[in-house]
RNA sequence: GGACGCUUAGCUCAGCUGGGAGAGCGUCUGCCUUACAAGCAGAGGGUCAUAGGUUCGAGCCCUAUAGCGUCCACCA
């Protein structure tokens, strides 16, 4: 029999069996009707550089969940994937040309382009490789990325679609625009930083002389864009003065005293300057009052040439100098120190300016409505659930989506221009014949691309195929779970989620579980400006991949945040080192042919013991996966294999391996073999290199552990009885360890004889136990017997159930000290003992709580006074 | 201004539909026992944030309070 080496080594064993996956096809699916499909499409990572420590959580829990449901049988498709991340993507372009000295508008567009498709080449690669490293047993086969022919399409396909039913619309709106980027952005990209500012103070004076109006404004350098000032409705201060004109300071323009509702009359002097080019309410306020519109600024955050002698310079300048200017002429009362919310670019930072510019927006109300219905009725859900609140409140809250963007890399908009005209054809591709407003036949693409959540919000069924009806689409969607983190709910969850049911009729999936973000040993956000992240790779490198996923899945809810600690990693490698170690003690014994089965009658107590613990562990593992308790299920496996087979099952079988063959060393080595394979096929989702590598060794007939029956409950392996004398021995020996340990009996110093006085039934199940009790207690022999006959009353006593193990070790024990320690023991028992006589004495308890709890209750108290039993008779041979 | 989450052992965190508080790391004591010192055996350590309430019974359910954190929001 081969046997592992005596070192596990991850390295080359991950490197080698990734390989060896990958050449078989063992992740690649294909349609089968006859199977239940099981489909996870992956979170698409940006091609913006590599993956970090959160794209290693949720492809770790992907992959869990996908190895799992291919050992329960399911035809499984984890559909991966990258995303073209549009502005992120042209941001890190633009910044490698800055270093080459090259600015984009001097190489164009279409090189541009190709930079980018070369930038794409390298870092979708390397994210895919980086994936692998992770064991992620995706189907790369279907790879695909946002900006695929096929993917494309479908954005084309969607947005011709919604132009049609008039759910796309081009608009001159007030929008985010970056002055950096040169963008406009949606909503969700906006950022609110709180900034230490000021709130200036400014007087407009009436045109009739009549006096002065105290606006207060954040931002004075808007002031020159003002057509009005505004006040509350029937506020009795200003109830004259609504409709006088006033004179716009430093420009001279007249400008109404308007009434609007917006204005909170409590607030500030409750007069506000409307600017309805420069601000978001002031715009609808605009609307209302059918107020001009001055911009003042450009698109690089500079004024323009309406800001008279302010023109060209910085929005920051302009706002010293204009604030010098007002307080020169008088018109500054007051400045206060003011910190407030200011709205930056989550890309780059910048201070973000509204403005109103001609953009296509999505028209949410129609869309909106059956997302919400959805998540109502039932059709997905969060776990945990409590993400729902932040679904339904970002759905309920929303305007409509500004989708076009100033940016070259993505999908340009599929609008077309008539050149004379600038009439609007929407559709595939540029409009041959003439225009049919004005009869030209000549056009122009829209210049802008579309957003990047535009297209990533069709991956779960633009992946599959669609538009197109392809036989994947139709077999594997909707998908089963979405795996992300919370801080893309709404960025993406929920836009696939109206996209899906808009294009597809349906949710695009019906689970989706919810992870935190992993923060640093500190609890700091890794980023990259902090310099605080942790690379995979660097942990892979160190401990393997295995220990990684292990750490990143074990003991953590679903939905929390998480700390990356390294202490964790190599917690998860020792458990690694520990089931290599028991596998390779394992193959060391392994020399003799193993029937197939073997009948229960043929094993020894022990046996049934661990074959029944391990059958109630995959009982109670599936359970907790089937809800989504990852961090759960991987303690109970791991505590399992280490505490349970390895701490005890292994050390009792250990006389039985080393003694003559025979039907009970044939059926230690069985049960070994049945139980080890058994634990490796549950940790096989959690630790996929080192059970497929251990496996090949245990089960070399087979190709792979991938494709084990994921192991299920039988009640035929269910063995109370067993269970329970074996914890009956366990109770003792760690007894008779705990008692050695308090004596200072060192291990080497081994007591000769161990006594068990006990009645029939307890003499039985030590008797049976005989060949592992001995070592394990650290004894040289154990005999059993009926009562005290030939113990010397000094003998160290541990109580058991029905009996008492004895240790004559007198020439080593404090005679005072043992009565000490049984006197202590007494005194515990007796509490036990009335605190559960009070709780059965309460009628409540007894009438109310579950039958099995009170029953239990009894059987605790059995216990206890047979414990107490034996202590004080041990007391009383004490003398 | 709303909403949500967290507060459990020295540290980091689990704790399922309410039924005598757990893990890892760290600490202390023994052990190189022929699978594993990345190990083995044992020990110590918690009025589960605070105050009420519901219940026979609360870490878990309800209410309030405090501290920390996150998300959302147009207060100029």
């Amino acid at each position: 029999m081969r046997n592992l080496p005596t070192t596990y080594d991850p390295h080359q064993i991950e490197a080698r069996l990734y390989q060896k996956w990958e050449e078989k096809k063992y992740f690649h699916a294909e349609v089968d009707e006859s199977k239940k499909p099981f489909c996870i499409v992956m979170p698409p990572p940006n091609v913006t550089g590599q993956l970090h420590m959160g794209h290693a959580l949720d492809n770790t829990m992907q992959d869990i969940l996908v190895r799992w449901k291919r050992m329960q049988g399911y035809n499984v498709l984890w559909q991966p994937g990258t995303d073209h991340a549009s502005i992120a993507t042209e941001i890190k372009i633009i910044e490698k040309l800055a270093k080459e000295g090259v600015d984009k508008h001097d190489i164009g567009r279409e090189a541009f382009l190709k930079e980018g498709w070369a930038w794409k080449e390298i870092y979708h690669n390397r994210i895919i490789s980086q994936l692998k490293k992770m064991g992620a047993s995706c189907d790369w086969d279907r790879t695909r990325f946002t900006m695929d022919e096929g993917l494309s399409e479908a954005v084309q396909d969607v947005f011709i679609r919604l132009y049609k039913k008039g759910m796309i619309y081009r608009g001159n709106r007030i929008i985010n625009w970056c002055p950096k980027c040169h963008t406009s952005i949606s909503d969700a990209e906006v950022v609110y930083k709180e900034q230490a500012g000021h709130f200036w103070h400014l007087r407009y004076p009436y045109a009739d002389g009549s006096g002065y109006i105290e606006v207060a404004t954040t931002r004075p350098e808007t002031m020159l864009g003002d057509t009005a000032v505004a006040v509350h409705p029937g506020d009795p201060r200003y109830q004259d003065k609504v409709g006088k004109m006033l004179i716009l300071p430093l420009v001279g323009r007249e400008i109404p005293v308007i009434e609007d509702a917006y204005v909170e009359q409590e607030f500030g002097t409750g007069a506000v300057k409307i600017t309805p080019a420069h601000d978001p309410n002031d715009f609808e306020v605009g609307l209302r009052h059918n107020l001009e519109q001055i911009c003042v600024l450009t698109d690089d955050g500079h004024m323009n040439e309406l800001a008279g002698k302010y023109a060209g310079m910085d929005r920051y300048e302009a706002r010293e100098a204009i604030v010098a200017d007002l307080k020169e002429q008088g018109f500054l009362t007051r400045i206060e120190d003011y910190t407030h919310d200011v709205g930056t670019h989550d890309r780059c930072g910048s201070v973000l300016e509204p403005m109103i510019k001609p953009q296509w927006f999505v028209a949410m109300d129609q869309l909106r409505k059956p997302a919400i219905e959805a998540l109502k009725k039932g059709d997905f859900r969060f776990v945990p659930q409590r993400f729902d609140k932040m679904y339904l409140n970002w759905m309920e809250n929303l305007h409509d989506w500004c989708i076009s963007r100033q940016l070259w890399w993505g999908h340009q908009i599929p609008a077309y221009y008539c050149d004379a005209c600038g009439h609007i054809e929407v559709g595939k591709t540029m409009p041959t014949g003439p225009c049919e407003k004005c009869g030209a036949a000549s056009w122009h693409q829209d210049e802008d691309t579309l957003d990047t959540w535009f297209s990533s919000a069709l991956w779960p069924f633009s992946t599959l195929g669609w538009p197109e009806d392809t036989p994947e689409y139709r077999y594997f969607y909707p998908t089963s779970v979405l795996v992300t983190a919370y801080d893309i709910i709404t960025y993406w969850v929920s836009r696939m989620v109206f996209s899906a049911l808009e294009y597809t009729g349906t949710v695009p999936f019906k689970d989706v579980l919810i992870h935190g973000i992993v923060r640093d040993e500190n609890g700091i956000k890794m980023s990259k400006s902090l310099g605080n992240g942790i690379d995979p790779l660097e942990v892979i490198d160190q401990y393997g991949a295995d220990a990684l996923r292990l750490m990143l899945v074990t003991g953590n809810a679903a939905g929390n945040d998480m700390r990356f600690i390294w202490s964790r990693v190599e917690a998860s490698r020792n458990f690694a080192n520990k089931v290599w170690n028991a596998s390779r003690f394992i193959l060391m014994n392994l020399d003799e042919e193993l029937p197939e089965t073997m009948r229960s009658e043929d094993l020894l107590a022990a046996d049934r013991w661990i074959l029944s613990k391990v059958n109630q562990l995959a009982k109670e593992v599936t359970d907790n996966l089937d809800k989504y308790e990852l961090g759960v299920a991987s303690e109970k496996i791991t505590s399992f294999l280490w505490e349970e087979f390895c701490d005890w099952y292994i050390e009792m079988v250990k006389p039985r391996l080393y003694g003559e063959k025979g039907q009970s060393r044939t059926a230690a080595l069985w049960t070994l073999k049945t139980v080890l394979v058994k634990g490796l096929q549950m940790l096989h989702p959690f630790m996929p290199f080192i059970t497929e590598e251990i496996d090949s060794y245990l089960e070399p007939e087979k190709d792979t552990i991938m494709f084990a029956a994921w192991p299920q409950y039988e009640e035929s392996l269910h063995f109370a009885a067993e269970e329970e004398e074996v914890e009956r021995m366990k109770e003792a020996i760690r007894g008779i360890r705990n008692v050695r340990s308090q004596m200072n009996v060192p291990p080497k110093q081994k007591a000769q004889v161990i006594v068990v006085s006990a009645n029939e039934k307890v003499q039985d199940i030590f008797r049976r136990g005989g060949s592992f009790l001995a070592p394990l207690a650290f004894a040289t022999q154990v005999s059993v017997q009926a009562d005290r006959g030939g113990i010397p009353d000094s003998a160290v006593s541990i109580p058991i159930q029905d009996g008492t193990v004895f240790i004559p070790l007198e020439q080593l024990v404090d005679l005072a000290k043992e009565r000490e320690r049984l006197e202590k023991e007494k005194a515990r028992l007796e509490g036990e003992i009335a605190r559960v006589e009070k709780k059965l004495a309460n009628a409540g308890f007894v009438a109310k709580a579950p039958a099995q709890v009170v029953e239990a209750e009894k059987a605790k108290g059995e216990k206890y006074r047979s414990l107490l039993e034996q202590v004080n008779e041990n007391l009383n041979n004490l003398g």
